[in-house]
DNA sequence: GACACATTTTGGA
DNA sequence: TCCAAAATGTGTC
């Protein structure tokens, strides 16, 4: 291993800061303050509606085998452009509707874990820290590059 | 140990 | 229809 990079790039009025290493991405945050270094170009590429996947970059929490990890790689699971509830992802994840919401609410990884996909199942959007207009937007961007094909 | 959660479901008014 | 409450796992204090 060696050392914890970190960068950002944009997203809207939004900065992303990652901090990764080898491949492995160990958090992602939402900033407004500006945040310097290279990110992965899977970052770049996929808020610019130019890549569908973070292949071959993994997330530091998808490995182990507590209920979290099971909810984020159920959450990784879910296609690009789709979306699932949080009854689902508990379904899939033999856990419950109120731990999934716990869990992505303190997901170290968006976008790689792609909680913004989650809504609730009545339709609506649920939640997002820090500000659930970047869910709908990441979703916008989703369904816009899905309707291009 | 109690409490807070990015939920869902159910039952009564 | 609408509202209140229970179910329920994990992290924080």
């Amino acid at each position: 291993m060696g050392e914890l990079k970190q960068g950002a790039c944009k997203f809207g009025l939004w900065r992303v800061a990652v901090d990764y290493d080898d491949g492995i991405v160990y958090r992602v945050r939402f900033l407004q303050s500006a945040v310097e270094g290279p990110v992965p170009v899977q970052f770049t590429r996929f808020l610019a509606g130019k890549g569908m996947s973070f292949s071959p970059l993994v997330s530091s929490a998808l490995s182990g085998d507590g209920t979290y990890q099971n909810i984020y790689r159920a959450v990784a699971g879910i296609p690009y452009g789709e979306t699932r509830s949080y009854a689902d992802i508990a379904k899939q994840a033999l856990t419950h509707p109120r731990v999934v919401g716990n869990a992505m609410a303190r997901n170290p990884t968006p976008l790689i874990v792609p909680c913004h996909r989650v809504i609730a199942s009545d339709g609506t959007p649920g939640g997002f820290s820090p500000d659930i207009r970047i869910k709908k937007e990441l979703l916008q961007l989703e369904q816009k590059v899905i309707r291009r094909f």
